[in-house]
DNA sequence: GTCTATATCTAGATAGAC
DNA sequence: GTCTATCTAGATATAGAC
């Protein structure tokens, strides 16, 4: 008797497949390989291939948005800290799961298209909420363009390996903070 | 005996599944349906699936360039119009084949993954050569990051149905040549 | 929960007739 | 150049023993 594979694991390797072969190029057989389990035991833990896109879209959520300071009490540092997050998360994989995954799913896997729009539209929210508290207007469309110009400027990292278009994205995001900090300046923004 | 598919229906078909599908699940099977072939018959034109990956693409970039107005003569004039070939491409099909591809092709097929930096490098050059005609400093990092705004800006549509980004992206890259005409104002700028 | 074994399907690609 | 027929490999998914 095997001790079981948490959950967790599995989730967190799906997520590495799908962020680097897309939806139709991750196999279960590769997942399986990978957590140790033979790909029929798969699924004993998920119903399906599909199912497993909005597990793997609930724990990047999860990561992203867990401990953010209040926007109430210190929006700029909200704001920094989610754009932060979002960028590291860009840079470390060269390129972004949901994004693979939204391009990648179909209409013949409709809960996981439905996971997808879950997904970006839970980013864009807390990205929105955080905008209105610094009274950045519009916040929701400056919220989606925001995303949107991270999101593209993976394109020049997956091709290139070129991470600059992202900095600048990046700083364009931080921009709308106040103005971004020098190296060694310690800047102490009004909350 | 049949008259000849033309190559190029082949390619445009192969394109319309690889911006839908991706890499991995667009089939050599559909695409033969979409032509009126039997699948062994695509192998007596192309010699892989891989190999269509450079056709599909060199077709695009022929298509987004060609009669483009000289640079020289007018930068404006031919970056609005490289612009909007770029945005209406990106709104009639919701989606980009090239970004599709990008994040799609992996080093197992490197062909096809040089034919995707191939293509968006030109892209790139393309736009950088008009900023640097209108004196846009600096122009190769400008034009990467437009493109990137625009290829971003598709994230929204693909899983909204959201095009307003994308206008957005549109009205921020025009504005690099001046100012943005409103409806109905016909402004003649200086070229 | 994991295993062996298997079912079913579809993929990319090849051989040879016409 | 297209066809019929076939190969080989890989995919998702299920059944039943331990």
């Amino acid at each position: 008797m095997r001790e079981p594979v948490p959950l967790r694991d599995i989730v967190i390797e799906a997520r590495e497949l799908f962020r680097e072969y897309g939806y139709e190029g991750a196999s279960m057989r590769d997942l399986a390989g990978r957590v140790g389990l033979r790909p029929q035991s798969l699924y004993t833990r998920f119903p399906s291939k599909e199912a497993l896109v909005s597990e793997v879209l609930a724990l990047t959520l999860e990561e992203m948005l867990e401990g953010l300071p209040d926007p109430d009490r210190n929006w700029r540092n909200a704001w920094r800290t989610l754009i932060g997050r979002i960028a590291q998360t860009l840079e470390n994989h060269g390129r972004c799961v949901g994004l693979h995954l939204a391009y990648g799913v179909t209409s013949a896997t409709p809960e996981a298209q439905k996971a997808v729009r879950v997904f970006f539209k839970s980013v864009q929210e807390a990205m929105t909420r955080i905008l209105r508290s610094g009274k950045i207007a519009p916040p929701a469309a400056t919220a989606a363009d925001t995303l949107a110009q991270l999101e593209g400027a993976t394109l020049w990292i997956a091709t290139e390996g070129d991470n600059r278009p992202l900095k600048r994205a990046v700083r364009r995001a931080l921009h709308l903070a106040g103005p971004v900090r020098r190296c060694g300046e310690k800047a102490e923004l009004p909350s």
